[in-house]
DNA sequence: CGGTTTTGACCTGCGC
DNA sequence: GCGCAGGTCAAAACCG
């Protein structure tokens, strides 16, 4: 956990360069991330300065067409991405993960691992990808809301992890 | 022993 | 329609 740092940087859209609808509604990303307490007001100033800072958005709502129902209408569907420099892979982020596939992306030299939420009913799922480009990047998108809470005990760590992102921002 | 990881096969969307 | 690339399944191995 010492060598964990959240940057936030932006979501890196590798295909879609302009994204047209960016949403930067903190209520959203806190849904993903209940550990992070965003309405303490000094910690969203530093993060609202990153992001201008990194010119884009934090996150990313993809628009999939729901499957062949509803005429083509376009879903919103809740997918963060955010990246970390770390040594290990995997942030303990208060909930537990099992793995179900992992694969070799093009383009890049490192895998793609493939998690979902072992919570009985939530279908949250992420993907964790290494840079090819810095190696000491990890690239962590979440895909779906948590219903449910967090363990309490790991997500401690958590906290650890927030507070060198606020010394960061500081 | 039960949950998790591993790993190749299978499925699907998309571009040509 | 075909092939590639990405995403998922599932069985066996693995590990506490």
């Amino acid at each position: 956990m010492e060598h964990n740092q959240i940057l936030f940087l932006a979501l890196p859209k590798s295909s879609d360069s302009a994204s047209p609808n960016l949403s930067s509604n903190p209520s959203n990303i806190s849904q993903v991330f209940p550990r992070f307490h965003f309405d303490s007001a000094g910690l969203m100033k530093n993060e609202a300065k990153i992001y201008q800072h990194c010119g884009t958005s934090y996150g990313s709502v993809d628009k999939m067409k729901s499957s062949k129902k509803e005429g083509g209408k376009e879903t919103k569907k809740h997918k963060y991405a955010f990246q970390t420099r770390s040594q290990v892979d995997i942030l303990d982020d208060g909930y537990r993960w099992r793995k179900y596939g992992q694969k070799t992306v093009k383009n890049s030299k490192f895998p793609r691992s493939y998690y979902r939420c072992t919570h009985q009913g939530c279908i949250v799922k992420k993907q964790v990808q290494r840079l090819s480009k810095d190696e000491e990047i990890v690239v962590t998108t979440y895909e779906g809301i948590h219903s449910h809470p967090t363990d309490e005990t790991s997500a401690e760590n958590f906290d650890q992890i927030l507070r060198h992102l606020q010394t960061y921002n500081a």
